[in-house]
RNA sequence: GAGCCGUUAGCUCAGUCGGUAGAGCAUCUGACUUUUAAUCAGAGGGUCGGCAGUUCGAACCUGCCACGGCUCACCA
């Protein structure tokens, strides 16, 4: 324990000995800061003098500056700022000892006027103080705030006392989610639903799962890795359009863009086709975009991007022949598509097809190179197991992924409804693994079963929610917008 | 998984050629009745991430370990 510490223990002792509860009590303030700045900045000293205005707020004692008899002090509530003016011969020996003892750190009531300083600074001009909670330890410094990036994601809460912007980020991901539901419920009549977290098989995307183990039934379960198989489930259950903002859990490396679990928006609406599913994706980026930004335009880490022009849309092999002189659309065998891919140094693995080969084509040459937000469609079938195949080209699929400065943002597609189709594909799918794909999916034979039953024509959508609030609020690292991001333990 | 960088007071950071540890904020004592990174005077506060090694002597050089960051690879 270090000087500060302890120092702050015997004030707390103190505090006991006056009869003081040093972790006090419920306590009613009847104002906000930034509702007070809001309402009453505009007027003067003089008039703010003349209209005796009372009000009680709360907070934590963030910064305290004063001479002899009176003290300044900035609390800090959940809306912002406000600040205190403390005089000795206003609120009296007593509270005024309080007040002088009091910790950076420590939370305070104050009842008292609100005024003006000669500064111009709107400022509560107490008549009570009441200690609310003592701070034994000492907060981070009060210019810099805290910066050791590590004891930011591992002591959050230091963080969002001594950093402003990034409290207000969380606050934005906060109003950027209710926006994205706004939408989905209100616009477009969809049904938000929560479905399991924990599957007896991983399936809906590529990744390895993470696995945990059920005690009563003694069965291994899996942490889902997407949500789709369960949503579609609701489609053929006739519930029409449904979403889930979850989270989901992929035993993956971890960086910049990657956290082992992360928040997923998947949607689905009986009688889409993929390109009503762009349609909904722009009015959910537009909604979310409007609450960090009117104007729809936005800057991340120094680029700019214009969310309320149109979206770009453009089919893989055309964009590939863009930017490469690579021409995919004439039908090539596996062997032809590796010597290309030979010839552009793209590195392939053994079980790949031509499909595999297209898609390293585009993330290798496009992908980087997309700025504006793009629509990339007509996805190799090989590597969508679960979208519709295209009906005049059955090489590809009826799916899209978006792209934003260089960034995927939502992969969506016409969902393959079709069971015998999609029997095949799982087939396909576990042949892959069996080739030395670990993250190919197995056979869910749950899922074509309730194919069977029938499901309508169905156009679904997967949005990450994190990159999307990185993407908003100029985030450069996805644990900059998870209050908890994933660490390693210290000891 | 690889490379590079970082870890020094509660926080933000310096630390020269290897010679026994510094500043600002914060804390403590005192002064001060309109400050806002308040000011002024004084004081206290360190397992220099950990463990070994080299050396008369290590925050500094070497090795190993821990944690983190960045880049790359992996990952639709």
């Amino acid at each position: 324990m270090n000087d500060q510490m302890r120092v702050r223990r015997e004030k707390m002792n103190d505090l006991l000995a006056e009869g003081i509860d040093p972790f006090g009590h419920e306590f009613k303030p009847t104002a906000l800061a930034a509702e007070l700045d809001q309402k009453y900045d505009q007027f003067s000293k003089d008039e703010l003098e003349n209209k005796h205005i009372e009000v009680t707020v709360a907070g934590r004692m963030i910064a305290k500056r004063g001479s002899g008899k009176v003290g300044f002090a900035d609390l800090l509530d959940r809306s912002g700022k406000i600040q205190i003016y403390v005089r000795k011969d206003v609120v009296g020996e007593q509270a005024y000892h309080i007040f002088k003892r009091a910790d950076i750190g420590d939370f305070l009531g104050f009842t008292g006027e609100v005024i003006k300083t000669d500064m111009g600074q709107l400022t509560i001009r107490p008549t009570k103080v009441t200690f609310l909670s003592k701070a034994l330890r000492p907060l981070p410094e009060k210019y810099h705030g805290l910066q050791n990036k590590e004891q930011k994601y591992r002591q959050r809460y230091l963080d969002l006392i001594s950093n402003r912007t990034s409290f207000d980020r969380f606050q934005q991901r906060a109003q950027i989610i209710k926006a994205v539901r706004s939408y989905l419920d209100n616009d477009l009549d969809f049904t938000e639903v929560e479905t399991p977290v924990l599957h007896s098989s991983a399936g809906g995307a590529s990744a390895r799962p993470f696995i945990t183990h059920h005690n009563a039934l003694d069965i291994d379960l899996y942490l889902r890795i997407a949500l789709e198989l369960h949503l579609k489930r609701l489609i053929v259950g006739g519930m029409g359009r449904v979403y889930e903002i979850g989270r989901v859990f992929r035993n993956e490396g971890m960086d910049k863009e990657h956290n082992p679990e992360f928040t997923e928006l998947e949607s689905y609406a009986a009688y889409y086709d993929f390109y009503d599913v762009m349609d909904e994706t722009e009015g959910i980026f537009r909604s979310a975009a409007k609450v960090v930004s009117p104007d729809l335009k936005i800057e991340y880490q120094g680029q700019p991007v214009d969310l309320g022009q149109p979206f770009k849309r453009i089919h893989m092999v055309d964009a590939i022949k863009e930017k490469t002189g690579v021409d995919f659309w004439p039908k090539l065998s596996t062997e032809q598509a590796r010597q290309l891919a030979d010839q552009h140094q793209v590195s392939y693995e053994n079980y790949w097809q031509t499909g595999h080969i297209i898609n390293a084509f585009f993330e290798k040459f496009v992908e980087p190179t997309i700025k504006d937000p793009t629509f990339v469609y007509g996805h190799p079938i090989e590597i969508s197991p679960l979208a519709k195949k295209n009906a005049d080209d059955a090489r590809f699929t009826d799916r899209f992924e978006l792209y934003i400065l260089g960034n995927e943002y939502a992969n969506a597609f016409s969902e393959l409804n079709d069971p015998i189709d999609q029997r095949q594909r799982f087939e396909a799918q576990a042949q892959e693994r069996v080739d030395g794909n670990e993250e190919a999916q197995g056979i869910d034979d749950d899922y074509v079963k309730a194919l069977e039953y029938g499901m309508p024509p169905t156009g679904g959508l997967g949005i990450g929610i994190d990159r999307l609030v990185m993407l908003l609020t100029d985030a450069p690292s996805i644990r900059d917008v998870l209050l908890f991001p994933t660490m390693r333990p210290e000891d």
